[in-house]
DNA sequence: ATGGTAAAACTGGTATCCAAGTTTTGTCAA
DNA sequence: TTGACAAAACTTGGATACCAGTTTTACCAT
């Protein structure tokens, strides 16, 4: 009973687009034609209309009919609604987590934070990125709560497809790291103020970067 | 510049399935056929299938290339996520919430609750269903945060569509006033605690309902 | 009854065509 | 040169027909 879900052409337009929005490589405003793009992947448009109707419901493409299709610029408002829901499951989940500690979920962690400081002392950014990643998911799993990470994750792509426009330097990698170090010591201590509150500390880290960019790119908001 | 989205055929066949579906019209299984609901509303297969994509993004139909698609049951994970979400957000937007109450602010919810329990009184359930929608939507604005209400609306139509199996009555609509007394009453005197401790007992109450519906209907579920 | 095969049904994709709206372009007049 | 206006060239939304690949269904022979 393999009900693996084919992978269907619409998929792959959509997952191409995806990308190329979310990492900035196609810019806010920029204006998208279905026959353009349809040319440009080698298909009919059909494929092309349903991955911009999905892309128009993830808040990305604004489609208006008669109208040209663009890639919709970064709002403030629905940047901050993203971290709020964030915030709010991250703290949620790491209620559920410190309830149910024990230590193995000590040892995951532990052994994730570690490989964190050989990604940071390697110079390896991607590889952190991905280890930041996989902490903040562990977590969820560990919860016993490990769909809440799809929506933790939903929110992180908005917030970081604004974030490219940084440069991210190792001096901040250094201070995330310290983060989940102080989250992890509250987790494993039962100490819940302690990991809400560095919770809080790490996700509002933003707030200074986000505020930069608003004023440097304003042309890119909406 | 009026930018009013115009209202497409697909938009129509979208709404119509989509109050259908919420609302058990449609029972989870049924399959569903795009050329049968294109004969059904006298339309083509285009819209249809737009429409299909966007129920399908919305987890509320289940579309396998080359298998029919049917209406999906529901999943105690997909709902407890959505509550978990719900929950989350509320309790974080409460703790905004009660930073910056003021008096105009107890004015607008003491006048809501006025009219839930005038509602209650008349027995006009529907009413009340409304009030408690204000209720909450109030909180999120008067916490500076009206689009987290959207969020909670999105979480709370996926629990509603299950709880359209459970008759509501009236007992259940007077705890439900209780407790938004209570939440008032923690905003109003800046008490947090009671205030959260009220939102978790809330939306806690749904608990009962839904194993009881999971045992009654198992045949909804997926 | 059972097994196998053929027909029917379903979605995904392609190809045209048209409708309705918007934007650009071009022409002509002042 | 500049302005106004009309035509052409875009855009998306929808309708229709068709094919491919898969799954389901139905029927028939054993």
């Amino acid at each position: 009973m393999e009900d693996t879900i084919r992978r269907t052409t619409t998929d792959a337009v959509y997952e191409t687009l995806l990308d190329e929005i979310v990492s900035l490589k196609i810019l806010p405003g920029t204006k998208v034609s279905e026959t353009e793009i349809a040319r440009r992947f080698g298909v009919s448009r059909q494929p092309v209309r349903n991955a911009f109707t999905r892309l128009g419901n993830k808040d990305l493409l604004l489609i208006r009919p008669q109208k040209a299709t663009e890639v919709r610029g970064f709002s403030m408002d629905r940047i901050a609604l993203a971290r709020l829901v964030r915030l709010s499951v991250e703290v949620e989940i790491t209620r559920h987590a410190v309830m149910r500690w024990n230590s193995d979920c000590n040892a995951e962690l532990e052994d994730n934070i570690a490989l964190q400081e050989q990604a940071i002392q390697a110079g390896d950014l991607a590889k952190f990125h991905a280890l930041d990643y996989d902490f903040h998911r562990s977590i969820c799993t560990l919860s016993d709560n490990p769909m809440a990470f799809e929506v933790i994750l939903d929110c992180k792509q908005k917030v970081d497809r604004l974030c490219m426009l940084s440069l991210t330097n190792d001096i901040e990698a250094k201070s995330v790291l310290k983060d989940h170090r102080g989250i992890a010591e509250g987790l494993a201590s039962g100490d819940l103020e302690k990991a809400l509150n560095t919770t809080r500390k790490h996700l509002s880290r933003l707030d200074q970067t986000i505020n930069f960019i608003h004023d440097t790119h304003p042309g890119y908001f909406e």
